[in-house]
DNA sequence: CTGAAAGCGCTTACAG
DNA sequence: CTGAAAGCGCTTACAG
């Protein structure tokens, strides 16, 4: 059935180190695993013949007999590629220094079988640790689930789930409330939000610092400045011409995304509603498009790179350390002013 | 050193299978693999106990066994996440169908250890197959290298690299053309282009099929008209205050991708420029940011998921089959018209 | 149609 | 500081 399997190459194998190296195996693997125990001019031959020979440990090899599998998973969903994208990046980076490798494990939100495709993904594979991203980090059900599995996991979301052995917690509430702090600052007090899914809590709490921050002021936000999207383009313009064909239309309008923010630009446009004099927008992610519109949207950023890479740091030590668990972690993001706010226009 | 070994999860391994079917690992083996020669009973009952016990044959033992790791490897650059994104959810589709998981692995187009990385990466992970995407796959060492190491791999490219044992080449040159045709057909002569970054192939091709079109409608891209940017938004702008500051300034400008598209549409709105009445805008890559700007860009579409789908596909047949290489599959790809493109105003 | 044995390439107590 | 043996969880000829 597969004839190519006969001219496999031949990769060296352990035994042919110690072979050309005139030891053992043992010893060899002693080297492989930085052991204190070899000497000095025996670890330097065997380093030699390694180099020479190009040899590299075969990861399901080690996995197989040292019960690792050096692979860890990162458990994404499958909206706002770019997000995902600049994260796994991060990922891999970190995951290459520590010679692990990276399996991507794309899952959807509302799949009812979800936990048992998880399940069987962690026994397939043997994953040692695992990442999961926002928002399947906040399916409840998830980090339960691994830990009665024993694989340690690290969840990146907008707020705690103490059944993650680590997290990262990114303060989008506090993000939110900058948003509303520079609107009232320049001068608005008709502000309106379009907001994420409310079952997701990156969409409620952004949804709830944004109204804290505006209450403090004295500010209200009625029902009918509040629309809920779904951070898509589409729920986006659908939630902004509603906003913007008010009677008493707002003059600020946050929304939960960069996506959504876009489509409140090109729902004011067609309005002939000017941005920023007669209208400003602030957004959120600060993905590339933000400063690709014209003008480009005011929005808050999450260091994703440095999430990422913390992320991965954590789960590698929750694998190689001694502890089951780590403390959260606390991200706090920061806002970026560009030209779509402005003062109120007399 | 790791406490946590001690309690480590013991998984249901084959041998608990076949203890619990009263029949010999090997028989379990038969029908894991599929394998006819099992009675219609036999096979019964260790699927049934298979399902009780939630047992999932472990990816490394069976890779270890069979020579085959299960694994299959993406090689990306690390531009553009939004179409990395969505090409690896592609490939994981069909990964996932078939039995496979799938190992990222971004590389560098500068490193100049690139080949030493990537056979490294061979040799640890024992990947069955690779996917490898533009414009990393435009190197031409790689898929030398991965014939060496008799690991089959796929390129996705704009030009057919005969070193790969599968390509999936996308008619970018064709499309290009379509771009200068439309243009031609909405009456504009004075046109102009931004290109990617030369050592491409896909910003060369897309180059040429751009003015060759263009010649055959007896218009000519002096060089005055062509500036070459690297993709970038920054590079955009930079070709496109260029462009529009000329004496005798084009009606008609094509970028390489439509984030520089995007960049020409900024340009143009600082200088008042109104488009598409006084300036029409093509890009190309239909990505996301294409139809959220306004007005929304008239674009190329290449079918990403498709090509993903298609890449990975092949990928399994050589690995399964006993082909060594099979036919080029050529991806033919569309123009979609929107309103940033018009006849061309009095 | 079914089974006992060897082996894939490593690591891990156990000795020395 | 170094080595011989067993074992990780599977598959593969080889027998029957």
């Amino acid at each position: 059935m597969n004839g190519r399997l006969a001219i496999l190459p031949h990769y060296a194998t352990i035994t042919d180190v110690a072979r050309a190296a005139g030891v053992s195996v043992r010893t060899v693997s002693r080297v492989l695993n930085k052991s204190p125990k070899v000497g000095e001019e025996t670890r330097r031959t065997i380093e030699g013949v390694i180099a020479n020979l190009g040899f590299q440990p075969s990861l399901r090899a080690r996995g197989l007999a040292a019960r690792r599998s050096f692979l860890l998973g990162v458990v994404q969903g499958y909206q706002n590629a770019h997000v995902v994208g600049v994260l796994q990046h991060g990922i891999v980076e970190v995951c290459s220094g520590a010679g692990y490798e990276l399996l991507v494990h794309p899952v959807s939100v509302q799949d009812p079988r979800l936990a048992d495709n998880l399940r069987d993904f962690v026994r397939r594979t043997h994953v040692d640790a695992l990442v999961v991203l926002p928002p399947v980090s906040e399916i409840a059900a998830i980090p339960r689930l691994l830990a009665r599995l024993s694989v340690p996991s690290v969840g990146i979301a907008a707020v705690r789930d103490p059944a993650y052995p680590a997290m990262l917690v990114t303060a989008e509430r506090d993000a939110a409330s900058m948003v509303a702090d520079h609107f009232v600052s320049l001068g608005h007090r008709r502000i309106a939000m379009v907001t994420g899914p409310m079952k997701f809590y990156s969409a409620s709490e952004r949804e709830q610092g944004f109204r804290i921050a505006l209450e403090r002021a004295d500010i209200l936000l009625p029902p009918s400045y509040v629309r809920e999207g779904n951070y898509s383009f589409e729920s986006g313009l659908a939630a902004a011409i509603g906003l913007l064909s008010l009677p008493d239309r707002p003059t600020a309008i946050f929304a939960g995304n960069d996506i959504m923010a876009a489509a409140v630009l090109k729902v004011a446009r067609d309005l002939k509603i000017d941005v920023p004099d007669k209208l400003s927008i602030a957004g959120f992610d600060d993905s590339d498009i933000a400063s690709m519109l014209s003008p480009a949207i005011t929005t808050i950023r999450r260091p994703l790179i440095e999430i990422a890479r913390e992320a991965t740091r954590r789960a590698i030590t929750l694998v190689e350390g001694d502890a089951h668990s780590l403390p959260d972690h606390h991200i706090a993001l920061s806002l970026i002013v560009r030209q779509s706010t402005a003062p109120l226009g007399n």
